[in-house]
DNA sequence: GTCTATAGTACGATAGAC
DNA sequence: GTCTATCGTACTATAGAC
């Protein structure tokens, strides 16, 4: 019971570092408050991790590790359904639904924007880690489908993930919802017709 | 010369605010640092703002009135190309290389995501007054064009600008350039290709 | 209206007891 | 390994001279 003393402290610090700089971003998150949010002392703190900017580095690493993107795991989907649309709009629906429904995903790529500049080698991290992974495998879905007939599978790749990632950001990242509104069904109805439509 | 005076410092603080905002975020910019950069001392920012928030308030506000989006003004096109797909290239050209060429733009950007969940107001500020009328524009811009018969011109404008939008944040901001790059013509070309082979 | 000087607080990081 | 207590600094905001 009290043995891996050092990482159950390291992984309290962690998933308080992940609750206060999720909530506050990295300027306004106090180390003080992320000891509070773990439950241990400052001091604590400052054993486990040198300073603030590694304890951050340390916390993006491992969500970025964990794939914790907008963007669920694609690897799942295969291509049961033939009709192309079909499958184009569950990946499509799938992708805003688990954006929306993980409050956890849209802040941490929130954190990855606000602090790109401060932190490049983070979204460096957070690009491999989480974007292209997802782009890959997207790609892979569109190049494989037996009935769809792309030219440039990776583009469209880009495409898609775009359209559904300024959606997410418009709607619920910037509060769009109530002054731009469009209904996500239309959004994707649209995006997959315009795809299925411009075979080669 | 000496008239306007307090315009003129009003003027200087907020320049010196947008250089610091823009560079270190909110929360890591003091008002001291803003002072400095407007040329005035710290009383005399309090005595033009009230506290950091409102500053940081009248700055978005005023930046978000000028239209400093990550898009140029696309009223000034028209349909003078008869073939769409010139039409489209160029607009979708025009937007990522205004993008690219303008620093402050996506550092605009990256502000109003960085601080949309502490000033929410001011993130609603940015969509109605640049993502809106941007959106409205080239719904328009889609919807009248001669040789375009599109089923839902909002939709598919919001799918081109969403498409342009999440290159640039992993292009630029999050420097995918390095590790992910795509040449901007083979996006556009695709993106292009996709939205006027899907006519109704 | 603008300045210098400063009050009062909170920060990042550490020393030393246990 | 973890704690309490604290150091030195930097912060937001203001008081008072000019």
């Amino acid at each position: 019971m009290t043995s891996r003393l050092r990482g159950d402290k390291a992984e309290a610090i962690l998933a308080g570092a992940m609750q206060q700089f999720m909530a506050n971003g990295y300027a306004a998150t106090s180390m003080d408050q992320v000891a509070i949010a773990a439950g241990v002392s400052k001091a604590t703190v400052y054993s486990h991790f040198q300073d603030k900017a590694s304890l951050f580095a340390a916390l993006i690493q491992k969500m970025a590790a964990k794939k914790l993107g907008i963007f669920f795991d694609l690897t799942k989907l295969h291509h049961q359904t033939q009709n192309p649309t079909e499958s184009l709009m569950q990946v499509a629906c799938s992708m805003i639904d688990s954006a929306c429904t993980d409050e956890q995903a849209i802040a941490f790529m929130r954190l990855i924007v606000a602090e790109s500049q401060r932190f490049p080698e983070l979204a460096s991290t957070y690009v491999e880690n989480v974007a292209k992974p997802v782009i890959s495998q997207l790609t892979q879905f569109l190049a494989n489908h037996p009935h769809l007939q792309l030219n440039d599978p990776e583009a469209t790749a880009r495409i898609l993930i775009g359209s559904l990632v300024y959606y997410i950001i418009l709607e619920e990242m910037l509060g769009g919802k109530q002054t731009l509104h469009m209904e996500r069904d239309r959004l994707v109805r649209t995006l997959v017709a315009t795809i299925t439509q411009s075979t080669a």
